[in-house]
DNA sequence: TATGAATGAGCGTTCATTCAT
DNA sequence: TATGAATGAACGCTCATTCAT
């Protein structure tokens, strides 16, 4: 029978996290070191195992953590037009295309990852279909095509997104926002006429 | 003034790229090692690095000509219908999908690498977007939607093999292979009607 | 706040440097290579670099407390004339004289080095300054000139040891023995009438 | 029988040098790299070596050209008192001090090297010596300790100007000018009276 | 629970020098 | 004579992870 966790492993755990993200505020995800986190957080280097599996659930912990909180931002809209849907992502991509790590992780556990357990990202990613789904569940109706499911419809916004994402920082279409590039995919993807 | 490689150059490298591909078909991409690479090329380890920056490099120009030599495959077909394409795909996913290296590798280049030089897997993407758009062009009329310019459509369609392939490896939607769900997707991206 | 090191630490560095001092015994100092270090010390590449900023500090390390052991061994005499002065020098030639490698650091380190740390060589010529500077207080009356204070004297003496050294290696002037020629340095600078 | 060299061979040995001694002037003697030289000098790196031995060889043969240069300024005076004498060396102090790479390499050519044929700098050792000896022979009467033949006090002037040298580089002793430093050595060395 | 010393396999690097053309 | 591709033996380093205390 596991027991609760004590008071002090909590703060302890408090104290890696934040600064790890200290860290990450100041050098990126990229730069990251472990080292550098148990240093800032005056622990030692085994505390640090003994709280995370290993860096990259420390990492994608923290990521996961933003994109929620990004997510959530969007569950509680309700667009009402497929523009103000690819607008209303906003908040989302300005988490996940931070930097290059950022960009590799998420596009990386966009299913790539060897993952069993379902990592805060993987959950990240099942939110996304769900918020998205529900916003074309409540959409006024004549917006969307209707000869498929919103949940086959939000995997494709899902594509979209990380294509618009990926591709912005690709040296081969590096002129166009991803905005832009997004509401046009989105626009083309769920537009019940042509 | 850089003059062009002499012969010798150009042999060496060839001898360097043909052991890493043995190496590779033999243990797989992962199990690649540079002091491997040069023992079975017969060249001193300096000589690796004066021909490839680093390992990296290497590995991406091999899975980059992969993908170029499926692409051509691609390229020589001419399919009738979006069904035909999505099956056409077939060895470019091969090539991609072959591991979690290649997977990796690829999904990095799509564009997330911050690569200031275009690299032989961006430029495969490029490709990728051009043979699609392609056969587009050279379809029987009424196969596809066209509201849309074929270069956009080949933009959905790259995005669509991306998160098949992603997908396949997550834990999310591990049920489902990669032509059946990358069918389903063309088919709602590129049919007319609806 | 670094606290003291733990008893593991000092038994691995220990076990290193024991190593590498038989390695020395047995090829020579340009010999030494990192990877035979840790091999006989039974321990990881990582763990070397860990204890030692670089092989050269290891090398620095020993050197400088060879200097040291035959500087304890001129310590505990008191040579009564500069004859006596010059020959029980000895003891330090032979560790510096060794080979070409030891002469090399160790004229290096006399000075020349960019070291902001006093390193063990630095360390030892600054006790060979206190020895010399000792013998000579302790001196019986008349043996040596007094216009000037040991401590000057000594630097003088030292400026006449690596000469010694220095000559001996040197093509202009290899038919002398080191000793003779500092015995005859010595007599010049220190002795009191002309 | 050797004949003399072509012209256009002379002008390739004069532009590795100029490229060598501007790259010197850049970036200091110890970031020096052939590479380099011959990029500037616009030659191969084989043309490099069909005319220096070695890189160490042009390096000696470019502070031995300085060395010689100073010397000769030495030799155009005549100094009347040992302070004096001590004071002329600052030519010469200039150069070998310029930087840690020199006092390395002179410090070690002072004897250290093995060097079978005499390079520049050995001989402007030699030089150095003849300098000061004659330098003693043609002072006016009096100023010297007349115990001891001038080849042998011109040879402890060599073993002080080193010390002072390496003693500016040291840690222990970076408080006092070189040539303060020296003055007091000659003044102790040469005085005749104590 | 926390500690921190040790691990370890391999990468990238160095760069003066050689030698076949 | 000049060329420049190739050499090669270490070195330094990485840094997440393990494990005995």
């Amino acid at each position: 029978m596991t027991r609760a966790p004590q008071k002090r492993r909590l703060v302890t755990r408090a104290r890696l996290l934040e600064a790890a993200q200290n860290l990450i505020a100041e050098k990126g995800h990229d730069a990251l070191r472990v080292e550098d986190v148990v240093a800032k957080a005056g622990v030692a280097k085994g505390t640090f195992f003994s709280h995370f599996e290993d860096k990259d659930r420390l990492l994608s912990e923290i990521i996961g953590a933003d994109m929620h909180a990004s997510l959530e931002k969007m569950a509680a809209q309700q667009p009402a037009t497929i523009q103000k849907m690819a607008d209303a992502h906003q908040p989302y991509f300005d988490v996940i295309a931070q930097n290059r790590t950022t960009v590799d992780v998420t596009v990386r556990y966009s299913g790539a990852a060897a993952i069993e357990d379902l990592g805060p990202i993987t959950m990240a990613f099942g939110r996304h279909l769900d918020v998205v789904a529900d916003w074309m569940e409540n959409m006024p109706a004549g917006q969307l095509r209707t000869d498929l499911d919103t949940a086959f419809l939000a995997e494709g916004i899902q594509a979209f997104a990380v294509q618009a994402i990926a591709l912005n920082f690709c040296a081969l279409h590096s002129s166009v926002e991803i905005s832009d590039r997004f509401r046009a995919y989105l626009e083309a993807w769920l537009a019940p006429s042509r």
